[in-house]
DNA sequence: AAACATTATGTTATATTATAACATCTTCCC
DNA sequence: GGGAAGATGTTATAATATAACATAATGTTT
């Protein structure tokens, strides 16, 4: 396992940073961040990698007996409209967001080889988007951005995975 | 159902155009555009909106009664491989490739409502996409830009689907 | 505190999407 | 015709996701 990030920085920080501030966030709006829902966000949060709806509930089987799909689901989807976390359409995974500003619109990079996602704002490809769609007469709700190919790290170690 | 694409234009040309090009480009290539695979293309060339492939797969039975998951899924495969379809990632669905150029690197506009999507080559997109992750030492394989909202259409007639 | 509404979670079942693995048939090439 | 490669048939199952209804916890009103 490749795994830059967590060999390159405190990863711990990354997670205590990140329910830190989806406790404030969920404080202030009112919204609750049960011990469930946070402990699928602390799952998400254990690597850098996107993780997969059935591989959380491996992991919490061992903590909450009566866990099932929907269970998962349901934090999920709790965790996303919170914005907490992102999907990946691309792979039918999920990634913890880094984007503390809770600015939602941007472009993921997914590396095909260690799975890791790195989260870019992408201002100015929003912008190219926004100009580009205003000929089109398109009304748009949702932006989904993915860029498939090999991080810096996987680049140097072997061909795609 | 308010398919613009299919009330407003002569869609009959758009399959015939698009079997065309297919026959065309495997024929210079050598690639088998076998019955069952050319029928997959037309199916999902029925409209423009996104298609299912279990949905491809019922159109497909009283055809070929042998049809299973696995035939659909193996042309869908070709197809996509020869640039004939689009996968729609956020959608688990497909839709046929317009670019008679054959130019791989798109923006897929996704009505929610109609399910209509419009590909748009957004070159002015892609090269900001470039310029944003030659700043990320990531070396790209695959872009994946989809946008979802309301097409023009839609937006007059009502409220998201 | 009792009554009620709302939200969260538990539980069962099933729908939807996709692939693996191996058999058979067809085509192509020598 | 014989062998290789490719295409399709077939069976089974894996992987992803939601529906529907039951129960429990929380909050609000009185």
């Amino acid at each position: 396992m490749y795994s830059v990030a967590l060999t390159s920085h405190d990863h711990d920080n990354c997670i205590t940073k990140a329910i830190g501030i989806a406790e404030q966030l969920c404080n202030a709006r009112g919204a609750k961040l049960t011990p469930l829902r946070r402990k699928v966000l602390e799952l998400v949060w254990e690597s850098h990698r996107a993780v997969k709806a059935y591989d959380l509930l491996d992991r919490i089987k061992p903590l909450e007996q009566s866990a099932k799909p929907a269970t998962v689901y349901r934090a999920l989807d709790f965790l996303i409209e919170q914005g907490l976390i992102h999907r990946v359409e691309s792979l039918n995974a999920f990634i913890g967001c880094v984007c503390s500003d809770h600015q939602h619109e941007l472009m993921l990079l997914i590396c095909n080889r260690c799975l890791e996602v790195e989260e870019r704002p992408a201002l100015e490809v929003m912008e190219a988007v926004t100009k580009e769609i205003s000929q089109a007469e398109f009304s748009v709700h949702r932006k989904a951005i993915e860029i498939h190919g090999l991080c810096a790290q996987c680049a140097m170690l072997g061909r795609d995975g």
